[in-house]
DNA sequence: CTTAAATGTCTATTGATATAGACAACCATA
DNA sequence: TATGGTTGTCTATATCAATAGACATTTAAG
């Protein structure tokens, strides 16, 4: 672990930057060879800190699970996670992380009919005011949650995918049904946000963490927009990969 | 503004938590009509916090330049910021930029020359401990700093680019004057984490802040790798777009 | 000139954050 | 079984974060 420099007085409890740190080295891979984190008062010392702080910093990674304190051994390492998600024309959810775990699945979380907006009607080239299905879901790779999206689609071809994607869980596989035998990825733009309430409840994230956004954009081989999307990415989870 | 639920006891302040939602707002165009922030009385209602914290947030997006309270008037927009950054085969910092703002530079904080780890010779697909020259720049729109990257060439056929990029401000005239006339991105690597060290005082963050990490390999046209990169952006002033 | 609306300043109180020190409980191992 | 190293628990204190209320100061508008 390099640079353990803290900032103090900055809105952000020292003890909430530490467990961030401590979760990024993790994910780095610095503590393979043991297996375990430093003790805790190496890292108090390490970081500038007392050892209550380090201790609290550690309690929330273990609230996580990723790590796991043995009184009398040390603190465990639980859980390594970062997912590699390829960004192409061709980007599907479940087929990109296919090969990096034993099993992927889509759950409908909620969905619903509305109106465009004048923002989303740009995006899907439509009118303002257009009937759009809305679908909320949430992926998923070994059982654990990874991304949250809410997707649009125009309610005049596609006003059954809800029915379908609940059956089938995929979107792929609803597109087929309604007449879309392929589709791409037109445009993606991608943010960064710290985590809201939602992020928390359906990712599985502690507050502070951090969430990247990817709002895309999907269009059948006609070149007619199809299906706009924001997903949200736990970013200790997931990296993205985008291939030219 | 939407989404008005603030986290409490999350070891983030609550104050902090309000400038990065109402930074966030500026940089949406959501004050756009009247060029001011609601009254300090209004935002407290609408967060469900106390007026005085309102005021600790506003104080802190004055301190970033953003805001600029003024006494029985309200609280004016100074600045907004969020750069759009595409990513395509012919990704280039000023290039993707340029548009958007009035003057793009690109400044060299340091530069030496080291052997290729077994990881850097992996992405540049040569032997591990070839002698590589390492750049570290600073890339600077309208005077404000959005990323600072490392970068990484072989030393046989880049040993002079140093020089060049001092007194140029860019890779790609550099990589010109080095017999590569031209040269193409060929995977980006997307990740998110929260500022070290060395982001605050070069991106001129404040700490809790979120860095995108774009981790790049470039090659000639002859498809051979000739700069590898990482480069981390203030999330806040900047957007990815990956067009497909 | 008056008034309403906005930011600025002050005091006081409570809870969360961080430090400090001491000691108990537990584990591996010499 | 004795010891060193580790996590767990407790008390105490100081500072930061957040709430609450009162009132001053400035600006714009009637």
């Amino acid at each position: 672990m390099a640079g353990q420099k803290i900032q103090r007085q900055t809105g952000v409890a020292l003890w909430r930057q530490i467990a961030d740190r401590i979760r990024t080295s993790i994910n780095h891979g610095d503590f393979d060879e043991t297996g375990m984190v430093p003790p805790e008062t190496t890292l108090a010392l390490q970081f500038g800190v007392n050892r209550h702080t380090i201790r609290s910093a550690l309690a929330a990674l273990a609230q996580e699970g990723i790590v796991r304190a043995v009184q009398g051994r040390g603190t465990l390492v639980e859980r390594k996670e970062r997912l590699s998600f390829p960004i192409s024309k061709r980007t599907r959810f479940s087929q990109g992380i296919g090969d990096q775990v034993r099993e992927t699945r889509s759950v409908l979380l909620a969905s619903g009919e509305e109106a465009a907006s004048m923002e989303l009607a740009r995006q899907l080239k439509i009118k303002t005011g257009t009937r759009l299905v809305r679908l909320e879901t949430l992926g998923q790779a070994d059982h654990r949650p990874v991304s949250r999206a809410t997707s649009w689609f125009p309610a005049d071809r596609f006003g059954d995918i809800a029915e379908i994607y609940r059956a089938t869980g995929s979107i792929t596989k609803a597109f087929k049904e309604l007449g879309v035998p392929d589709y791409v990825r037109v445009v993606t733009e991608i943010t960064a946000t710290h985590a809201d309430e939602n992020d928390l409840t359906d990712l599985q994230l502690s507050p502070g963490a951090i969430v990247l956004v990817a709002q895309a954009l999907n269009a059948d081989l006609g070149n007619v927009p199809v299906q706009y999307s924001i997903s949200r990415f736990a970013a200790d989870r997931v990296r993205f990969t985008v291939e030219n």
